[in-house]
DNA sequence: CCTCTATATGACCGAATGGTCATATTATAT
DNA sequence: ATATAATATGACCATTCGGTCATATAGAGG
């Protein structure tokens, strides 16, 4: 953790030196990041970043619980789910979140994906049900969820899907952006409304399309379906 | 591309040094990669380096090469697709061979991700049809082949489906991997058939049960199935 | 043997790295 | 004004970096 020292500086400062080392962990690795190059784009001396913090890695630490400070802060933003909400719109919300964070944040998106890059998540096992928790805890909700409510079939993965998922949300973003760009020929606007704009939402739908006839609940009709 | 003296090399010598070099790119991207870590581990002299390669990035382009070379040897090994496949048992084949590359050549597999989480394919427009092509071609080719067929619904966005599949498949394997030793307990043979453990089958198909429901023909079936 | 060419070597270079520290500056309290 | 504590600074250090080069070694042809 940074020193009282970081904390105690001023809001301004504080955040110049954090969106310097924000975008420089965007494009280096812990490992290739460096100190000179940081404490010459904020403009402070050598001495200054070690009165802050104890070495790189705490400041890279201390950018990650900023990443995970406005995801929240963002999710917490968004609409919320109501309670009944739909199987399946809960998880376009999912990916929805994701896709808010990368036009708002797309630095720190940089940031998280090449952490999530550097540091795989190698399967956890849950504690309490012994269950395997590979990759987005979220998705593992949702699927579970899902399948109480009957909305998902049952023969459906978890696990397998819950990765999948959260590979598929964390990609997804910056080509969805990029491809708005490419479409619409102007840079997007960094206030859109990820919930609302009708290009956004064709794109989004098109891909929900495919996961919800994939694993909705029932799988009998689908498999007759597909075998010819 | 290397210097001539590199290819005079004895194979062994050579390929003692590109197995370094490719555990070196494993861990490291091009920028934090080391020269000097090389040599070391290769047991050669700094000065010979610099008479097999230009620089650091020319060892590096050399791998990549082999990473393409090791993919398209085990693409022609892997028995062929019969012209009349079912379209989704081609894109299942599609998979497998990510999957067997990983098996065979797991750090190879790690320098392929990293280069392309490296340099992001930023979607190129195909000169002859002005069409998208985002990710994988080879994901492409089967959207638009499984459509041809009327295998593959029409509404479904080829580009958007292509660039997930592809990223789908580029992290599906060392997924499966793990989850495949998990289960048993014991690490994956090299030499396992990814085309025939029944394991591997049945993970492999869940997957693919969800994508031949999520795109296979005729969306009004789904459509009005999972609409409640 | 000698000659010529190809290869191997590690000392050496300047530049850049992460990290330290004595000193200077500023703010706070009395 | 004075004393004390907090912060700011950049020269400095040892180490490592990519890259060079003069020299040594080996091999081939005669």
């Amino acid at each position: 953790m940074p020193k009282n020292t970081f904390f105690n500086l001023s809001q301004e400062k504080r955040e110049l030196i954090e969106n310097v080392a924000i975008a420089e962990f965007a494009d280096n690795s812990l490992q290739s990041a460096s100190v000179n190059a940081i404490v010459n784009n904020a403009g402070i001396a050598k001495g200054s970043f070690y009165q802050y913090f104890e070495n790189l890695e705490d400041l890279y630490n201390h950018i990650l619980t900023l990443v995970h400070d406005r995801k929240l802060e963002l999710t917490s933003t968004l609409p919320l789910p109501a309670n009944n909400l739909d199987t399946f719109r809960y998880l376009q919300r999912l990916l929805q979140i994701d896709l808010a964070f990368e036009l708002k944040h797309p630095l720190l998106s940089r940031v998280e994906r090449r952490h999530n890059f550097e540091n795989p998540v190698t399967s956890s096992i849950d504690p309490e049900t012994g269950q395997r928790l590979s990759g987005d805890g979220r998705f593992h909700a949702f699927l579970s969820q899902g399948i109480l409510h009957d909305d998902i079939a049952t023969w459906v993965d978890t696990d397998l899907a819950a990765y999948v998922l959260g590979i598929v949300s964390r990609w997804l973003s910056p080509y969805l952006l990029e491809r708005m760009e490419q479409d619409s020929g102007r840079p997007v606007d960094v206030n859109l409304d990820v919930s609302h704009d009708p290009h956004l939402q064709d794109l989004l739908q098109n891909l929900m399309d495919i996961l919800m006839a994939g694993m909705a609940r029932d799988p009998q009709i689908r498999k007759d379906f597909y075998s010819k």
